[in-house]
DNA sequence: TGGATAACTGTAACTAGTTACATTCTATCT
DNA sequence: AGATAGAATGTAACTAGTTACAGTTATCCA
C-alpha cells in the first residue's frame, strides 16, 4: 500500500539527483549560470521547473546572513499621514531589494518594545521608527544588537541614531508667525496627545517659547476628524474670541473646519485655520486649507535610501532635515475687526 | 597584532562552550526550559545574556519550515482605504503572532507578479490579494505553491481561494436604489480606473444591468479627491441636469462634494452625493456624507483571522461575506423640482 | 604529442539551529 | 544493596542552502 504521500517541497539535493548532478551544480545553475556548461544548464533548468523547485529562503538566509527584511514600527497606519509615508517608504524599499514589515505601537513604548524584539525574530536587519524618545530597555536592544535604525519626524542632528524628519520647533513657529502676521493675537492651539509623543512635545515646547505677544490657549484631541471637531467645540465654549486655530495636524484642521462651518462660522472672515502635514487633500477642502508641507512622502523615500544605505552598503547614513514649507491657502486671512 | 576583530554574533555553539555545556542544552534552556535542571539553566542563561546571544531567524525558519511572516498585496497605501484594511489586518496578525509585509502593486498585474515572487523569496508563508482578478502566471505561481491566499474587497463564494469580501453589486445597487427612491432619474456614476480592477468592474456592470428607469452617465477618475472634483466638472459641463452623484469611493465622494459646493450647488438640495466604503471622515463633512458601510477594517480584521487560520492551522478558511449597510446622511434627498 | 591553461563539475565542509536517540546520573523501592 | 524508573545531558544527524577546494576534462599552443 503506498500511502498517499504529503506533497513534499523539492530541494536542492532532490533536484541535483534527478539530474543526475552535484548539488554544487544546481546551485551554480541559479546564481552563476555562466560558471556551468550550457547543456548541463539546461538539464538542470527543466529538472527544476519539472521539480517545481524554488529555493528556501531560510537556507539561503543562513549563509548570507541576510534577509532583506526591515521594520517600521509607527503608530498607526490608519491615519492619513502614516499611510503616505509608508507608501514612500514601500515603493523605494522595493526599489532596493528591500521587504516593509510594517508594525503598529499605539504610541506604547511597551508594545513598541515588544514589536521591535519580534521583528528581529524574524530577522529584520534594520528599523524605522517614530520620533527619538523610546523605552530604555528599547535604547539599549537597540546598541546591542547594532541594528540599523532610522528615526522619523523628527530631525536630530547628532542624536543617538540618524534622523529623516522636519524641524518640529520651525515648523509651528512658521504657523504662529503666519497667523499673528495676519494679526491674530488669540490663538487655539490644536494638538494631539502628548503622552508617549515628543514630536508634539516639541511642537508644544516651541509654541510656549515663542516671543511673540500671543494669547495661547490649548487643546488636546486624539488625532482624528472627530477630534478636531470636539476641540473647536470646545475652544467656542471656553474662548469665544478666538480668531486663530492652529492645529498640529491636517486630519484635526479638517475637523476643525467642518465642525467651525457647523457652527455657522465663516472661514477665513471669522476665524482663520491652519493645518500641518500638507496631504494633498488639504487643497480641496472649502476654504482650501493653509497648512505648513513636511513633505510627508519624500520623508518616506528618504527614510528608505537612508536605512538602504545602512543595511545594503554597510554605512550609517547622515539625518536628513526635510523643509517645512508654508502653503498660503483660502483658510486664513488677516482678522477683520482687530478691537 | 590582534585586528580588532569584526564583532561577530554569538551563536548556539559559542553559548553552549561558554557555558559548558551540548547546544541540545542550549536549545532546551531556550525552547523547553522546564526539561533543564535549574542549576545549569540559571548558568547557561547567564552566558546567553553575557554573549547577547539571540537566534537566528533563518536557522530557526530552515527547521521549523516556517517564517511567521505573511505578505499583502494591495493596489497602493496611500488610500484611507487599504490604510484603514491595513491597520486592521495588521493588529489581528500580530496577535496571532504573524508578521505583516506590504507591497503595493498600483494595479498592475505584472508588478504583482513580481511582487508576489519576492514575497515568495523572503519565505511568505501566506497571501493576501485585491480582487480575483490577476495574471495566468499568478495563479498558476499560486498553485503550484499551494500557498494560502485570501482574496479581498470581493465577495465571491467557491472561488479558486478563498474571498473575503462584500458583494459589490449589492453594494451599488443599494447605493443607486437609494437614489432612485429619493426619486433620482438621472444619475451620475463617478468611479475609480477600470483597467485591472475587477471590483470597479463588478460594480459597473451591476450598475448596468440595473431595472431601474434611471438616466446613467459614466465618469471615470483616479481615486483621489481631486479625481472627484473633475468628474464633478465633467458632469457639470455634459450633463448639467444630473440630480445624483453616485460615487464608487467616498474619497471620489469627497471631492465631487467640495466641488459641488465650490460650484455654488448647495447639497443635498440642488444635488444629492453618495459614496462607499464608510470611512469615518464622512460622517463630519458638512453635509455629512450618504455612504455605504463596506467595514473595511473589519474586513482587515477577518482576513487576518481567515489567513492564520490557514496558516496557522493548516486549514483553508471559508469565504466571508462582509455586510453592505446604507448609511443614511445628509448628502442625499428627495428631488426637489421633478420636471 | 606533451604541457599549460581554462572550463567544468564534484566533495565535503561550512552556515545555525532542532531533535531523536543514547547515555549518564540520581532517587526510590524492594 | 541491587533493580529500576526517571530526570538530565550529550552525541550526532538532521533541516537546505553556499562555497572553498580538489579533481576531471577539454582546448590551445609549441
Amino acid at each position: 500500500m503506498n500511502k498517499v504521500d504529503p506533497p513534499k517541497r523539492a530541494n536542492l539535493r532532490d533536484v541535483a539527483r534527478a539530474a543526475g548532478v552535484s548539488v554544487a551544480t544546481v546551485s551554480r545553475v541559479m546564481n552563476t549560470p555562466a560558471q556551468v556548461a550550457e547543456t548541463t544548464r539546461d538539464r538542470v533548468q527543466k529538472v527544476i521547473e519539472d521539480l517545481r523547485f524554488r529555493p528556501s529562503a531560510a537556507a539561503r538566509a543562513i549563509n548570507s546572513g541576510r534577509t532583506r527584511i526591515v521594520g517600521a514600527l509607527t503608530p498607526t497606519m490608519d491615519n492619513a499621514i502614516f499611510a503616505r509615508f509608508l507608501d514612500g517608504l514601500e515603493g523605494k524599499l522595493a526599489a532596493v531589494d528591500l521587504s516593509l514589515v510594517v508594525s503598529t505601537t499605539h504610541d506604547d513604548p511597551m508594545v513598541e518594545l515588544r514589536k521591535a524584539k519580534e521583528l528581529l525574530n524574524i530577522g529584520a536587519e534594520g528599523l524605522v521608527v517614530s520620533g527619538v524618545t523610546h523605552s530604555p530597555e528599547f535604547l539599549s536592544l537597540i546598541e546591542r544588537e547594532r541594528l540599523p535604525i532610522v528615526a522619523i519626524s523628527y530631525a536630530k542632528p547628532g542624536f543617538t541614531f540618524p534622523t529623516v524628519g522636519y524641524n518640529n520647533a520651525e515648523a509651528v513657529t512658521m504657523a504662529l508667525s503666519h497667523l499673528f502676521d495676519l494679526g491674530h493675537r488669540d490663538i487655539a492651539v490644536i494638538h494631539g496627545l502628548t503622552l508617549n509623543n515628543d514630536r508634539t512635545r516639541a511642537r508644544l515646547k516651541a509654541i510656549a517659547e515663542t516671543a511673540l505677544p500671543v494669547r495661547l490657549s490649548y487643546f488636546e484631541e486624539p488625532i482624528d476628524v472627530e477630534g478636531g471637531c470636539r476641540a473647536v467645540r470646545r475652544v467656542r465654549e471656553s474662548n469665544p474670541e478666538c480668531t486663530g486655530y492652529l492645529c498640529f495636524s491636517d486630519v484635526l484642521a479638517m475637523g476643525a473646519l467642518f465642525e467651525a462651518q457647523r457652527q455657522g462660522l465663516r472661514i477665513p472672515d471669522d476665524v482663520s485655520i491652519m493645518g500641518m502635514e500638507g496631504l494633498p487633500l488639504t487643497e480641496h477642502l472649502s476654504p482650501s486649507l493653509t497648512t505648513i508641507d513636511l513633505s510627508v512622502y519624500e520623508m518616506g523615500v528618504g527614510t528608505a535610501e537612508a536605512l538602504a544605505q545602512w543595511v545594503n552598503g554597510r554605512q550609517r547614513p547622515h539625518d536628513r532635515v526635510l523643509p517645512a514649507r508654508l502653503i498660503k491657502r483660502g483658510s486664513t486671512a488677516r482678522v477683520r475687526s482687530q478691537i
